[in-house]
DNA sequence: ATGAAAGCGCTAACAC
DNA sequence: GTGTTAGCGCTTTCAT
């Protein structure tokens, strides 16, 4: 079956292509029973418009990007289902990229994205992002970014992230509170400042309870869920905290596994507390103490930011920075 | 910052704007010092080809579509993880629609890709999806279609799928070894051919080991969270079967859930086994006997073949249909 | 109320 | 080795 095009109609009605355009665009010029018979039509050829070729012609391409670290993760994976919500209600396609984590790619994807493919962007950043002249350079072309969870203070866009500093120091507190004296912190990233503002609750909460802050016990991971084994192992080992803090689920993930290996037991050898908005956390042995993000909301409401600006050329000023508050979910890991 | 295209290029170079275009595609006609300029200068202003153009004159558009039941999922956002390796290692863009498990969504996304917009789709069909009309157009059309784990038989197209039947017989034999006599299935279709399968694996274990086949033990649940908690609570209450075998991760979850809430003990009371990619299946109370697929491999086979029959302009014949082995990993929910 | 024609940015015949 | 030109399918002025 061959592309059926305007030009095709046109012939098949002995109409021109532009009345035929018009009649398809509702234009309130033509005639009601001339537009009635181009609708029948190509309803009956299943018309449909080559996107390309209109969004040539028009600019705007009503698609939008959505730029990831990974997918594989319950937080990302639940985002992507609210950005897919609200793009589709408002005739949005969705392009994925994914960076692994990777600084490079994540230039990579962004340089590629400034030739007019996509309307707009919504990106977390990789956890090796440090430098941000890509995110610079979408904003002068005038491609409305908007950043989500993995934000960065330094750029200046509209973004949409959780209480990270206040649920973080509340979560530490709630360790403090239950007996912990060595409280380990985990996170994936030096660079972004949403792990700057969980490390922040971390140590504002040790302070407000003269514990001293130590070096020793704050750890960057990796993308490699076999370095973090080992590196998870050795803090257990030659630290011996009695509480760990891991900044994102997939780290908790990896404490259960190493503390299990050393027999020990969770929450009396060592408690655990994490990020996570795994379902079954409550079934987990033991149950995991989790701090729970509106992940779904915040796909939602970064994408409602997105197509309204691109809607209205501009972003709505002065920038909509959002915060969704996260919860604390105390369970049998820490008490 | 303007948009920087061919004809800006050549007017700064005075070049014509195809010399431009031949040198970028590094034509063997064109003057080498003139290629070098014209690269140089396209390199300093960050040139970056409009992709509508391209397509448009080309056709092709180094898209795929990636149509998915859903996303918050562990099976399917690792196979995202293997489509976009692969689709990225060949230089393709990745669009993701989701169907919620809605027909209707989903024949109006087919709908909609059959205007040039991808170069070939990727698809696990939706729970609902009986007739599969709106693929045979898409077939029709001339656009490739690769599915991959909710697959049909009765389309013509190639597939990825894993070893539904036997993995499924292998587990409720496992079920019953384990001493179970009432072994209930769980299913989310009663359309897709690999819920058949799945069901087919299971009764022919009950046949071979002389356990009758009791239909008040199968049970169709649906996309509801609170439809299915109910359901399967009565089902447990009503039934009491001494087993449960989910065909789908979720399903398992709420089994969790409703047989903690009437304080019933796993396995003692009720084995429970599943199909899952729940990474820390191991650290559930009990931990979980799951069938674990290997979701990543066969989004990278499906993509693999896709774009194969892309580049090809069609598919190897006979038609690939890839079977993967998923793998039974026998936990305390069953013994 | 409808048609003719220009042009979006690019590629690829076809000149020279 | 480089330039000229047509045309992909569409929207949108400008005519009529």
């Amino acid at each position: 079956m061959a592309d059926i095009t305007l030009k095709k109609l046109a012939e098949l009605l002995n109409l021109s292509i532009s009345t035929i355009s018009r009649s398809l665009n509702d234009d309130y010029q033509i005639n009601q029973t001339t537009k009635d018979k181009v609708i029948a039509l190509a309803k009956e050829l299943n018309y449909q418009p080559n996107p390309y070729a209109g969004s040539l012609r028009k600019k705007g391409s009503k698609t939008i990007a959505v730029i990831l670290p990974e997918v594989a993760n319950n937080f990302f994976s639940l985002a992507i289902d609210g950005i897919e919500e609200v793009a589709q209600k408002n005739g949005f396609h969705v392009l994925i990229y994914l960076t692994h984590e990777n600084y490079l790619k994540e230039v990579d994807i962004a340089n590629h994205l400034m030739n007019g493919r996509v309307d707009g962007i919504l990106m977390s950043l990789s956890s090796e992002t440090n430098n941000l002249e890509h995110l610079d350079k979408l904003i002068e072309k005038g491609i409305p970014l908007v950043l989500f969870d993995r934000v960065s203070d330094k750029i200046n866009s509209p973004h949409v992230t959780t209480d990270d500093f206040e649920v973080s120091q509340k979560a530490t507190e709630h360790l403090i509170t239950a007996g912990s004296k060595k409280i380990a912190f985990l996170s994936l990233s030096r660079y972004l400042s949403i792990a700057e503002k969980r490390f922040k609750g971390y140590s504002s909460a040790l302070k407000k309870h003269d514990l001293d802050l130590d070096e020793k016990l704050i750890v960057s991971l990796t993308n490699s869920l076999e370095e973090n084994y080992e590196n998870i192992k050795k803090l257990i080992i030659e630290e011996k905290p009695d509480a760990i803090f891991a900044s994102v689920e997939s780290l908790a993930m990896t404490v259960y596994e190493v503390v299990n290996d050393l027999k020990l037991k969770i929450p009396n050898d060592i408690k655990v507390l994490s990020f996570s908005n795994l379902r079954i956390a409550s079934f987990l042995a033991p149950s995991l103490t989790s701090i729970n993000q509106p992940a779904f909301e915040i796909g939602r409401q970064a994408t409602s930011i997105l197509t309204r600006a691109i809607k209205y050329g501009k972003f709505e000023t002065p920038l909509e920075k959002i915060i969704l508050k996260s919860e604390l979910q105390i369970r049998n890991s820490t008490v």
